[in-house]
Formats: C-alpha cells, structure tokens, sequence
DNA sequence: ATGGTTTTTACTGCGTC
DNA sequence: GACGCGGTAAAAACCAT
C-alpha cells in the first residue's frame, strides 16, 4: 500500500467496483490480484473472483452460463436438459413454432378418442390463433421497415417514426388492414405522424417515396383516422417553412419575414380554406421579394410542389395584407 | 349527387438579359 | 430566344351539404 500512493485503500475499492478510476482498466478480465498480485480464483458458489491471497474480490456477480442441474449418465442429461433443436432465421418464427397435424391420429397411426379428437380440435384451433398473431407480426415488421425508409427518405426525425409505428400497430390491432395494403397503411401512418409531431410533409412529397399513389393514400388516411380517432389538427403554413427555406438556401431573415407575413395574412383572416402548402410558399417567395433573397416562383413551386399560379395568387394577398397591417 | 371554392393546367403577352 | 413574371379561362380536385 505504500508503494502505490494513488490508491485508496481496500474496503473503499471493492464496495464500488463500478465506479471507475481515471486510468484504471476494469472491464478486462484480471489474473492477477491488482493489490497483492497473487493468484486469484473463481468462486462459482458466491459468483465472485477473489484473490487468493488477500482476500479482495475483484469481480462480483458474475453470471454462470451453464446449466444449474448436474448429471451422471447421458440419459439423465437427455432427461434433464430443457433446450432442444436449434432455431434457424430461415424462418420468420425461428423454427420455433408448433404445427399440428390434421388427421386425428396420433403418433402411431392410431384413431383417437372423440374426447381426444375435440382436444385436438381445440388445440388446433389456438394454434392457429397463435399463427395469425405471428402473421400479424410479420406484417408489423415489414411495415415497419417501409415506414423507416419512407422517414428516411424524407428527413422525418425518429420521434415520428415511432409514431408512425404506434399508429400502424394500432390499425392492426383494430383490424384495419384487410382490404388495404401494407405499404398504404405504413405511408398514412407515416403521413399522420408527421402532421402530429407538426413537422408535416405534404401528400405528394409521400407519394413521391411511397409506393401508393396519391388516392390511395388519401383514401387509407382519412380511413385511418376516422377509425382510430386520431386527432390530427390542419397543418400551419408556419411549419413548412423551415424546410421550404432551406431547401431553397435562402438566408434565416427571409425565413423571419415570411413568419410575419404569415402572420399578418392569418390576421387578415386570408388563411382559411386556403392551403398551408400554398400559403407557406407564397411566404417564402414573398418574404424573398422583400429581402433581395433571389428565388423564382417555379423554384419555390418545385420544393413545396405547388404551382406557380397558386403562389401568385397567395403571394399578392399576403403583401397585400402587410402592407395594410404594416 | 351537387354546388361552391380552391388549385391546377395550359396558354398568352410583356419585359429583360 | 430563353427566362421570369403576370394574367386568364377552363378543367380538375376538394369539401360541405
């Protein structure tokens, strides 16, 4: 202890194991005890590695990854042993999955009892149960990895994609999904939880990445929330501005002026029954105008896919409206 | 289904570079 | 002549009834 000045002593070290020292190696495994430098030994009992000279244990908790039975012949092992074949992820189910056959025989070819055949009638019909859940999951799962690249696609954060997987669970809790297709679904799910977590994407901009069209999509979304209640307020023309400016690499000021003239137009009451999309673009484009940030009508029509005559009309209202308010 | 509103499509003319 | 912009009319889409 007196050659190894930067040590505490001995109780201290082994209470808090967990708690690193600067420069100390712990997750390595130690063969030698790092005080005395004797030997150390495994104690299986108590799950600890200790030194065998001085005592201090140097892993505790450790965890016994064989089996807690003991056994003396091989038929005992068979006996005892609770694992069986190994699983394959050939299979969505890993192989782990009962199939019961249909014939009301049982392994010796033999006919069962009517009592034994209504078991077996009960037990199939669980099973199955048990199946359609496992479809259930695959479909979760493939829909799931859709929703991740449509997200991906579109730059939506991982909230939203959790969302969106929420959503769609719940559709196919309710069932929701005969009749409607997987990939329709996961882009209305995705399309809902973009909105709800007010970073909106447009239904084109979906379709664009989805492989559903427009009317479906439309169709299965308004079905969706309908059907789950889903309370999804109209999009703010506000939302989409961040990502119309920086698509557009126009400076944060214009994106500032077209918050106000937002704004202004909202007070002006020329917001209702308009749409967000256009609205927030006649923004960008006007709020450009305003702050020498060269954009064109086509250009800002191509990144919030809307058209040019759309943003004329809005563009003109809005500065109208400032100019009154201003 | 229908009618009103909004958006899109398509086309045209004007000014500028 | 291409481009950006403004305007218009008709078609299409959307929405509430």
């Amino acid at each position: 202890m007196s050659e190894s000045p930067v040590r505490t002593n001995t109780k201290e070290r082994t209470q808090n194991n967990e708690t690193t020292e600067v420069g100390e190696k712990t997750d390595e495994q130690l063969d030698v005890c790092p005080e005395c430098g004797g030997s150390v030994a495994m104690d299986a009992e108590h799950g600890e590695t200790v030194c065998n000279d001085c005592g201090l244990v140097i892993e505790e908790d450790s965890i016994d990854r064989g089996p807690e039975w003991r056994a003396f012949d091989s038929a005992e092992r068979d006996r005892k042993s609770r694992v069986g074949a190994p699983t394959t992820n050939m299979m969505h189910d890993k192989g782990l999955s009962t199939n019961i056959g249909w014939q009301n025989k049982d392994a010796y070819g033999r006919s069962l009892s009517s009592e034994q055949r209504q078991k077996m009638q009960r037990l199939r019909t669980w099973n199955e149960r048990f199946r359609t859940r496992d479809s259930k999951e695959r479909n979760l799962k493939q829909a799931l990895g859709e929703i991740d690249r449509m997200a991906s696609a579109l730059g939506l954060p991982q909230n939203v994609r959790e969302t969106a997987s929420v959503i769609y669970r719940r559709a196919l809790d309710e069932d929701l999904l005969p009749g409607r297709s997987i990939e329709g679904v996961a882009t209305a799910a995705l399309y809902a939880s973009a909105r709800m977590a007010r970073n909106p994407r447009s239904l084109d901009e979906m379709s664009v990445v989805s492989r559903v069209d427009e009317m479906e999509l439309t169709r299965t979304y308004r079905y969706i929330v309908r059907e789950l209640s889903l309370e999804i307020q109209p999009a703010d023309p506000e939302q989409y501005l961040p990502r119309f400016v920086s698509d557009l690499d126009l400076t944060d000021e214009t994106e500032r002026r077209a918050r106000e003239l937002i704004e202004r137009a909202r007070r002006a009451g020329l917001l209702s029954g308009k749409s967000p999309v256009g609205l927030a673009a006649a923004a960008v484009y006007a709020a450009g105008l305003l702050t020498n940030d060269t954009v064109t009508q086509s250009q800002v029509g191509d990144v919030a896919s809307i058209s040019e005559v759309t943003i004329r009309n809005r563009y003109k209202e809005i500065l109208e409206a400032d100019t009154v308010t201003a």
